[in-house]
DNA sequence: GTAATAATGGACCATTCGGTCCTTTATGTG
DNA sequence: CACATAAAGGACCGAATGGTCCATTATTAC
């Protein structure tokens, strides 16, 4: 045996997740990472193939994490949970919005693997809100419709916290959206 | 007399817009900039100061042509206007979404003006909304927070732009939007 | 303690970056 | 034509980039 690891995978996926998201895959340099997580370049080299790797499993882990909360799982499905999956806009990680929202600005230009679980996501979360809209208004034909509507929703105001707003502001504006998608505006 | 130039501040713009859209500031590399121009750095510093400020004038001119098109100021002033402005969101310039909503990813790290000139252009269209809205509704207390639906929605379908969505599935979630604001769900 | 092992620290590399500057070339005037 | 003027072409710069590699150091097993 040797010496050991002075740090695990998910710790610096913890610390990198905060830089990506905050400036992007292009914008965040090798040097901000080492910085961010406290491990040398040669040890982020030795555990990830390359910058665009670390980027791919940091999207991985935050999507990981965060869907372990289960808002949109729990039960009894319905309106509450529709409510928590736009409060995810909150942010986490000590950033503000949403990790993969942020990331779809660059989407182009991302590797295919960030692509594809950034896809995969978002149909996920489009059929779980479909269940709970089914559960909160019965079986109506415009369930589908309205899912996408609540996930454009979600990525506006996820956006809209790199402007910076007070929580109060986004709250109410949530509050607001809510009463309009729940027909009691 | 001299030389005369080969192309004016226009066109270098026009042609700079769809680059800085699809890329974004940090992305976009000054040669980028000369193949899309056709114009030398020599000639691109002589009539910008730098990269940032070739980026601040692209996104003035784009407000300037856009609002150019009247799309919120059309008389009379209603429900026609407000689906005017979200389908904005299909594009210009050969691009889609919306220019500015793609910056909004970087808004930290942009240059101050281009911040300035973001918020100004939320907070106008914000109150072009509102008039609309009145005219449409009625003065209503709610206009104001009705407004700031459609703007998050707005910036919704703009970002989902970049995930290359056909334009039938857009338009009917603007469709879908639209029944939803008027109360006719 | 000693040898084996594995991670760390950091030198190093080619490339690209934004930006400057000088030479060349084209266009205007007389 | 010759001169003046201004833009175009492109060499050039230091700094920063992503990535590689090796010597050093720390930790384990014996």
């Amino acid at each position: 045996m040797g010496r050991r690891k002075l740090f695990t995978r998910e710790d610096v996926l913890d610390k990198a997740i905060p830089v990506f998201w905050k400036h992007g895959l292009a914008e965040t340099s090798v040097q901000d990472l080492e910085q961010a997580t406290g491990v040398r370049k040669s040890g982020l080299y030795t555990e990830f193939k390359d910058k665009e790797d670390l980027f791919v499993e940091s999207l991985r882990r935050y999507f990981d994490v965060l869907m372990a909360g289960g808002y949109l799982t729990k039960q009894p499905l319905g309106w509450t949970n529709v409510e928590s999956f736009l409060k995810v806009c909150y942010g986490s990680w000590g950033q503000k919005g949403c990790f993969s929202v942020n990331s779809m600005r660059e989407f182009a230009d991302l590797p295919p693997k960030a692509r594809q679980i950034m896809v995969g996501s978002v149909m996920k979360h489009h059929q779980l809100l479909i269940d709970n809209l089914a559960a909160a208004r019965g079986a109506r034909d415009d369930n589908d419709s309205l899912a996408g509507l609540v996930i454009t929703f979600f990525s506006g105001i996820s956006l809209e916290q790199n402007l910076g707003p007070d929580r109060a502001r986004i709250t109410k504006k949530i509050d607001a959206f809510m009463q309009l998608i729940r027909g009691k505006g």
